[in-house]
DNA sequence: GTGAAAGCGCTAACAC
DNA sequence: GTGTTAGCGCTTTCAC
């Protein structure tokens, strides 16, 4: 890294005069203008970046916000991401948490292990982590970090948590189709590259649940391999598979939201009237779902409170390190409508 | 804010010990269970948080990654955050651009000043701005920010910019309105704190194109102290609205996909026919336009493309600093539907 | 086991 | 106008 003393060396002034110029002090310092055109011309040819590290530690009236790192991964749903940093926003300016500052890491699922140098270096006063897939859950038990770190979903020992209870959302889904004497039921989830452990869970919670209750329960998903330009058109492939085998259950519950309204779409296209034909309960937060016809029975995904809590837990462990782990689990309301009654 | 310093001096050791204690190398260099024991406790009761500025620094073999913050307001598009980052982690990996590092500093439109702070302390290597509101925008034509700046959509004669051509949406839209033949036409927006200037150009190309095309065109709007739980609510009551006073036009151009979903719904359930009765063009990228009975015709908001343009232009910016302003216009494909034929 | 001291790259007060 | 120098708070080597 080309640093201001390599520019001051290589044009033949002082560090100092190179500083008021990069920092577009220069007329301050009085320095001419032959000079500072000089320095530019050096620092633009010698490809110089100031390091922002130094520049910060020198700084001395800034004000110092512990900095946070929020890894992420873009296969989370899509509007979690919008979501946490409006509630960010909105708690740190009505001054409900400590001041923070948040860096995104980005990582693809399963690949967390890539962000592996900046996790353990102590390189932030906090980590948060949504660790989705098996792969990255693994790779988290077995490395040692050693700030304060939050995990939303991935329960491994040594690290705080933000959750909610997956697998009972996924029994009492079987226990509502149940009651409403179901024998048969679907279990409809999107395509991932790396099968997502809140989605592995509920699945569980489900089977088990239809198991338990002597519903017959089938997995109805796409090869890992088939790409879709989008949720929607994944749930409308998947839902005329399911017409074409002509082997409709009485009840489907749907992983995703999206991949909801593109099952529906063609559920309703063909007739199926839901609930009577079909019951639907479908696991998510698209608003959409509430103003579908038939309006559909929800899972709320609650992206607000598991922002709220993960922020809430954060603030606290920085003033005390050496805590506990907590483990939160945020509740998840069912919001019933006509798809199916309560 | 207190040191390791300050540590050591209460504890009775020096600096050097404290270090190793607070970041879990005491073993490393035999620090005496006791003396850990006192520095940890003497942490804690005096709310040490570590510097990571100066332990970055003193850190010599760390990647050194430009840092970029990236001033985020949450009422932007929902997705929008999120389709950046996955842009962003696709980019970086494929080796597109050079790493950099994004900071997230929220902030709410019309309020960007609150930054003003961090933006002009050269503090960062590049910022990126989507400032939305007229305030925002007159906020950063009075501000000298001297590191690379990127602007989303608000056209700042120095800085650099990347947008979409929002009024000739609005004129298109309008074009296409004029050769069916519409006589009326309604524009339905979303209220909001701070009237976005987004939306307030594609208006004012709309309106303009109506004024030029004869169509008797009107805005339908709530008042921005109403409040909704969701853009589907409002764009509910917008329409019901529009019923009661039951002076439908032959068009009518919403503003907003989620806005639009709750309207079509209330159209589409009092029997209002769509085009037939009515013709539909919606600005946005929700999926479910698509699977909308019946199809929506819409102008493509490109948040993908905008994100990478934006990437590309900060990763060159950081290279040839002083580099003119650059003006980067992304296309936004109209996608013809049921809805309005082309 | 422990502490003194050098250095990370930069800013800014100050001397010239 | 320009250069010297003392920090910023931490890590890490090395001497004791």
């Amino acid at each position: 890294m080309v640093s201001i003393y390599d520019i001051a060396k290589a044009v033949g002034v002082s560090a100092s005069a190179v500083s008021y110029v990069l920092s577009g002090r220069a007329d301050k310092a009085r320095i001419s203008k032959e000079k500072q055109k000089l320095i530019m011309d050096a620092a633009n040819r010698m490809g110089y970046i100031p390091n922002m590290t130094a520049r910060k530690l020198s700084l001395r009236n800034m004000p110092r916000l512990p900095e946070i790192a929020l890894c992420w991964s873009p296969e989370q749903h899509p509007m979690f991401l919008n979501t946490f940093i409006g509630i960010l926003q909105d708690m740190t300016s009505n001054g409900l948490v400590r001041q923070m500052q948040f860096t995104i890491l980005p990582y693809r699922n399963g690949e967390l292990e890539k962000l592996a140098p900046a996790l353990t270096a102590n390189y932030y006063n906090g980590i948060i982590i949504p660790p989705v897939s098996e792969q990255d859950i693994e790779f988290l038990k077995n490395t040692d970090i050693k700030v304060p770190t939050v995990m939303l979903y991935g329960d491994i020992p040594q690290y705080h948590l933000v959750t909610v209870d997956n697998y009972s959302i996924g029994t009492e889904i079987a226990g509502i189709f149940h009651r409403h004497g179901c024998r048969s039921a679907a279990l409809m989830q999107p395509a991932s590259r790396q099968m997502s452990i809140t989605v592995a869970q509920r699945t569980a919670g489900f089977l088990e649940g239809c198991r338990k209750s002597g519903i017959d329960a089938r997995e109805v998903t796409s090869l890992s391999n088939e790409t879709y330009t989008n949720k929607i058109e994944e749930g409308r492939i998947l839902a005329a598979k399911m017409l074409e085998e002509n082997t409709l259950p009485s009840a489907i519950y749907i992983q995703h939201d999206t991949l909801a309204l593109g099952a529906l779409a063609v559920f309703c296209g063909h007739g199926i009237r839901i609930p009577e034909d079909m019951e639907v309960i479908v696991y998510g937060n698209n608003e959409s779902l509430e103003i579908h016809k038939p309006s559909v029975t929800t899972v709320q995904y609650p992206t607000q409170e598991i922002s709220r809590e993960c922020i809430t837990v954060m603030a606290e462990l920085l003033d005390k390190p050496g805590a506990e782990p907590v483990r939160r689990i945020v509740e998840t309301p069912f919001v019933f409508r006509e798809s199916c009654p309560p």
